[in-house]
RNA sequence: GGCUCCGUAGUUCAAUGGAUAGAAUGUGGGUUUCCGGAACCCAAGAUGUAGGUUCGAUUCCUACCGGAGCUACCA
């Protein structure tokens, strides 16, 4: 069951992307032809996906193994090589057919390359070709933040993941909602509140108080801490149950005050996701569908669809591996099963999807096994296309954030000391070097250091842990966002400075350096890596793409002149393989929700 | 105990089942050439163990070792 699990089978994306690629598709046609003669029937879509890279320093641009073909030819791979190379027919793109050892290489025709590939890049053509069919109507929830807590670190790898599987789900043809679930009711707000009222003697902030109501509530975590197993404890427990009951009720002075916390919350939430530039297309509250999850169980549990077990309810999942999926509590109140439950029968119904996708961390595995299963059993079809992305948390260098302990770093200090260190260590000398305006710093900042935190947090494998370390987050070296925004910035200026044209003849047989085919090359593939990444649901896959396509461009800027040539041809030329880099690098960056600065 | 995830240079990360396992950082040495040293070049340095599948395994399967997480009344 491909669903239950992070790998995604193969056979489920090739069934749903096209062969989009028009170099291999060139390439697979001539290859049919070729191992026709030979005996052998392949289809077009099979010869298509096994066209690979050429290696660096090997001849050629693709590649095509002849290893599967031995056994049923009964000959070595190098001589199946050879004699497939003599039996393919002529085609404009292909310059030379190489057999290199048990490899067939295929070295391309600049001309063809530049007009397949640079050409319908500088014209965006490119961007805009249908790359999926029949793919699933989708919803992605992703971004389950608290209420009456602060947002940590933690939350912006949720948010940047799942904001670039959207945008990457929607480049190569998926029709997605996008969903967020925050949590404003349960045992948490009754403590912050409860110490907001009792204990808390700090006059209420003018700003800024969706963070000092995160430090009520570390607070309270604190002192119930200090109390435990004192009267005043058994006090506290008293007052935190009738703040509960007074908001399951939605009257009384805690209800007041839960409304009125409870902005402060969302202000917060909504800069947060402001800043990130975040949109949802549905917003579900905990608090909506906390009561009507309650009734639905019940009403469930009368018709028998779940089990009474020590006076709780659930359904009994132990023949699946899965244990007590628990609904209802022994004082008959739900629990986040219980909603998520609920939610998803409204996410079903409301917006008719075929594919709900969950992107919350891997210690909800087993929660959304439960949930899964739960649904399935209850007769819900869409279940089995329900899937859990579990990605890894973020934890700081002593171990997990806790939110009740408030060791976890709040995403606004990462924010302001990133900004501030590009401020200081990048902008402020161009100020004060005249290069740059003054005006103009804030922005730019604020544009690097979202290229920052977001590239930063997809750039790992989402099935593997981050550990966070401010200092090495401040940095920004390697393989970064400010990188590829600063190879983008830099062919910007360049391309002025040195007068590019697209309108002007663009000759792209007159790129002979070997690096500059690669790198267009390189470029074809942009769409297939994008592909890979959003149906693989691993965005890295799609930034190191990028980072190989950046080193590559930086390597050949930094040793052929653009000045230095003579004829304007060849000048404006080049200057096309550049502007097909920034294009590249654009694109690529915004289907990963970072825009790139003009400057920097 | 059961389930899930992760083990690759000193450190942080790559590698649709394919050719000599790539980067960054740190270390040592370089680049007075359009853009702008947040750049570029060179050097040394790694697949936890044992099997299996395969023409071919870092990748897939099994066992073990090591680390993390989850495992009914929190969310």
């Amino acid at each position: 069951m491909w669903w239950t699990s992070s790998k995604v089978s193969v056979n489920f994306i090739l069934k749903m992307s096209l062969l989009h690629d028009e170099i291999k598709q060139e390439l697979a046609g001539l290859l049919q032809q070729g191992l026709a003669q030979m005996g052998v029937e392949e289809s077009l879509e099979d010869l298509y996906n096994k066209l690979g890279q050429v290696p660096k320093n090997a001849v050629g641009h693709v590649s095509f193994p002849l290893f599967p073909y031995a056994k049923l030819l009964r000959n070595a791979p190098p001589k199946l090589a050879a004699e497939l190379a003599e039996k393919l027919g002529e085609s404009t793109l292909v310059a030379e057919v190489k057999p290199v050892g048990p490899y067939l290489n295929f070295v391309l025709q600049r001309t063809e390359v530049g007009r397949i590939v640079g050409d319908s890049i500088l014209s965006g053509a490119y961007f805009t070709k249908a790359l999926t069919e029949d793919t699933p109507k989708t919803m992605v929830e992703y971004s389950q933040p608290n209420t009456h807590k602060e947002m940590h670190v933690g939350h912006m790898r949720n948010l940047a993941l799942g904001d670039a599987l959207i945008r990457l789900h929607r480049y190569v043809g998926y029709d997605i909602l996008s969903a967020t679930f925050p949590g404003d009711v349960g045992a948490h707000v009754a403590k912050c509140l409860w110490y907001l009222k009792y204990h808390n003697e700090e006059p209420i902030p003018e700003t800024g108080k969706g963070v000092w109501l995160g430090k009520m509530y570390v607070y309270g975590n604190g002192l119930l801490r200090e109390i435990e197993g004192t009267q005043a404890e058994v006090e506290a427990k008293a007052q935190m149950t009738e703040i509960l009951k007074q908001l399951e009720a939605q009257a009384g002075e805690f209800y007041d005050l839960w409304r009125e916390t409870r902005e402060w919350s969302i202000d917060l939430m909504e800069g947060v996701y402001n800043w990130a530039d975040v949109q949802f297309d549905v917003w579900y509250w905990e608090s909506d569908v906390d009561a009507d999850s309650v009734a639905y169980v019940k009403e469930q549990y009368e018709k028998g669809v779940f089990v009474e077990s020590e006076g709780a309810i659930g359904m009994d999942l132990s023949e699946d591996g899965l244990g007590f999926a628990l609904l209802l509590k022994r004082d008959g109140t739900g629990l986040y099963a219980t909603k998520d439950v609920e939610l998803a029968r409204r996410k079903f119904q409301d917006y008719g999807i075929e594919k709900s996708v969950y992107i919350v961390d891997t210690r909800q595995a087993y929660h959304f096994k439960q949930v899964f299963k739960v649904l399935e059993k209850m007769g819900f079809d869409q279940a089995r296309n329900c899937f859990h992305l579990q990605y890894n948390y973020v934890e700081g260098k002593e171990g997990m954030f806790s939110s009740r302990l408030g060791n976890a770093v709040p995403i606004m200090a990462l924010i302001t000391n990133l900004e501030e260190a590009i401020r200081k260590n990048y902008l402020l000398p161009q100020v004060e070097k005249g290069e740059m305006d003054p005006d103009e710093v804030d922005p730019i900042a604020r544009i690097v250091a979202k290229g920052a935190i977001k590239y930063g947090m997809i750039r790992i494998d989402p099935a593997k842990k981050i550990v966070f370390d401010m200092r090495e987050w401040i940095k920004i070296d390697g393989d970064s966002g400010p990188y590829q925004q600063y190879t983008f910035a830099r062919i910007n200026r360049l391309l002025r400075k040195q007068g590019f044209d697209p309108e002007a003849a663009i000759d792209w047989n007159l790129l002979d350096d070997p690096r500059e085919m690669e790198l267009l090359v390189m470029a074809s593939r942009f769409n297939q890596a994008a592909v890979t990444a959003a149906e693989g649901y691993k965005p890295n896959f799609l930034t190191a793409y990028l980072y190989e396509l950046a080193r590559l461009y930086n390597n050949i800027n930094n040793s052929i002149m653009i000045r230095d040539i003579t004829d304007p041809v060849r000048k404006n030329s080049r200057m096309a393989l550049h502007a097909v880099t920034a294009k590249i690098i654009e694109k690529g960056m915004a289907i990963m929700g970072i825009s790139v600065p003009e400057k920097m």
